[in-house]
DNA sequence: TCGAAATATATCGTTTCGATATATGCACCC
DNA sequence: GGGTGCATATATCGAAACGATATATTTCGA
């Protein structure tokens, strides 16, 4: 999806400024499948404006600019669904974390430690972060479906590091990059 | 890592050509946790090349460009290792399928099981071809660690479609999208 | 009291990508 | 034999997205 298909998403769910979507997508249930940064929602929010699928109201503010507050209309809202209604392309995933372990072999075992352990202790708090906003809503069960996804997922990405983290380790420090391409 | 660092990457893995590099990102170990299209493969290895990480030889062809084959040189091999003695940030994820199905209760049954059987059709074939795909390589423990790693993944994500196909199922068709928001 | 973070609006240069251009060989189907 | 699609090769370019930055006040914690 584009960013303005994602901004629609968020928006479908209720009105926001746009700190706020960043904020959805940093903090929200779309930070585990979905981005979007300032440089791209802030002309996005304009171009929705301006084709109607978005309204704008300007609250002034002391000593700040004047919180810019967006709401979806009913054609953005059939601009959404069309925009679901194709089969979705493969799942996009960039990972500077599993590039750095498929070079296991030629780092320090030290090194491979702290990158484990660190990410160990990432997804246990984002585990934590999931278990405590459950989302109890009845009738929207299609968020807390793909809320238990992600839970699975990282759970599984867990147990898999913190059962492998010593053949990991043990892997390490076995190959000199340099001296191997030699 | 930006594009560089993972064509400095899969150069450590053995020489290739740019098309044999995106074909890696496509299809090879690499698919699973890095991108790479020919619009900045092409003008990466040059800069790489310039900038004296890699090398490059061309080969005459019939009836086709010269095939230029790069390789990695020592000091691309240093730079690929500062590059990795970094933490790494968090993963960077876009899922369209997710996405979809964050929205299942304003989608129609039917829709929603031919996303989700696309999805599980293919991911099974994913499965089928990591397990094919085994590296048995001794002394190179580290891709076949984070190969278990994808494998842990997909198969957690398939688990989870396969036990909760009927609830997203059931789930969709409740909620007029537009009839909500008014 | 002070420093950092949060709250707000944005822009812009850089990076990345998707589509496209060019062209042959091969495989498959009719 | 002809047509179509894919694979194999080199690339570019316009569009999209992002990271860093600018501006400035309020809030919060030490």
């Amino acid at each position: 999806m584009d960013i303005k298909t994602t901004c629609l998403g968020v928006l479908a769910l209720g009105e926001a400024s746009g700190y706020e979507i960043r904020k959805h997508f940093e903090e929200g249930p779309f930070s585990h499948f979905a981005e979007g940064a300032y440089g791209s929602i802030y002309p996005a929010l304009g171009r929705l404006t301006q084709a109607g699928l978005l309204t704008c109201v300007e609250h002034a503010q002391d000593g700040r600019p004047d919180k810019k507050v967006y709401s979806i209309t009913d054609a953005g809202h059939h601009a959404l669904l069309d925009a679901m209604h194709k089969l979705p392309p493969d799942d996009k995933y960039k990972s500077d974390f599993l590039f750095i372990l498929f070079f296991t072999d030629h780092q320090s075992p030290e090194w491979v430690a702290e990158v484990i352990d660190a990410r160990i202790a990432s997804y246990r708090e984002k585990l934590e972060r999931m278990a405590e906003c459950e989302f109890a809503e009845a009738g929207h069960r299609g968020p807390r479906l793909v809320h238990g996804f992600g839970v699975a997922i990282y759970q599984s990405a867990l147990d898999y590091l913190v059962q492998n983290r010593e053949a990991f380790i043990d892997a390490a420090g076995r190959t000199d990059l340099v001296q191997a391409a030699e």
